[in-house]
DNA sequence: AAGTTCCACAACCGCCAGACG
DNA sequence: GCGTCTGGCGGTTGTGGAACT
């Protein structure tokens, strides 16, 4: 197979890793667009980068999940919808390509929710922000601050017009209170600047939640 | 044994954002 | 401010092997 431009495509070869993960070993990582050119290899850059990241790199974990891998997945897709990178970046030593590929081939059809196919793409990034947005909302009633900003900690206008009932407010702290099996007697503190640097297991969930 | 279908996963594509000149 | 380059992300497609007929 051959793409355009002279680029080789589909399944790398031995020769081909082997290449790659030298050219790494000197170089480092970085300058994907680079590698081609110094290598010889008629791959592209992105193709470079994506076979490292997702297989040569020694810090990714390969062969089955494990049922504590499935759970944290599960958990995490609850909270987060499709943002892959950040919840691979809760699973050590998994990349974003594997945990995506695990939940549409095993998870999905046990534990997605059962939109059609063309709907959960659509839904990806809606519902990947459905906390922000929700989580701005809750804001702009009291402070006029977005959650972007509370997360990286600065005074923002609220842009979001649209206003949310208090029943589903109460229904967002129910969704987070279940995706990460926080007893219903406690409360998850969604302004906190915490909440992603916990998402990036930097902060402690003790910190995030308080008890009525 | 041969052909077909299904499934898991690797790889590609298009888009976006940030850096830089 | 604008255009280009690069890296990153998420959705989709392609490939190969297993299972089935």
């Amino acid at each position: 197979m051959k793409a355009e431009h002279g680029n080789k495509k589909g399944l790398w070869t031995q020769e081909e890793d082997m290449i790659l993960i030298e050219y790494i070993r000197v170089h480092g990582r970085g300058h994907w667009n680079g590698i081609p050119n110094v290598t010889g290899l008629k791959r592209c850059g992105k193709s470079c980068r994506l076979r490292w990241l997702n297989y040569l790199n020694p810090s990714v974990k390969h062969g089955d999940f494990s049922e504590e891998e499935e759970d944290l997945i599960i958990r995490l897709h609850n909270l987060l919808g499709n943002r892959w990178s950040l919840i691979a970046g809760r699973v050590p030593g998994r990349t974003d390509n594997q945990v995506k590929n695990h939940w549409n081939t095993h998870l999905r059809k046990k534990y997605g929710n059962k939109k059609r196919k063309k709907d959960a793409v659509s839904s990806s990034k809606t519902h990947s922000t459905h906390i922000e947005e929700h989580s701005g909302r809750v804001l702009g009633e009291r402070e006029t601050l977005s959650f972007e900003h509370l997360r990286d900690g600065e005074m923002a206008e609220n842009q979001d017009n649209g206003e949310k009932s208090i029943g589903e407010v109460d229904s967002l702290y129910q969704h987070c209170n279940e995706s990460l099996l926080i007893p219903t007697d406690y409360h998850l503190n969604l302004f906190s600047p915490g909440l992603f640097e916990f998402l990036d297991g930097n902060y402690p969930l003790d910190d995030l939640i308080w008890q009525n």
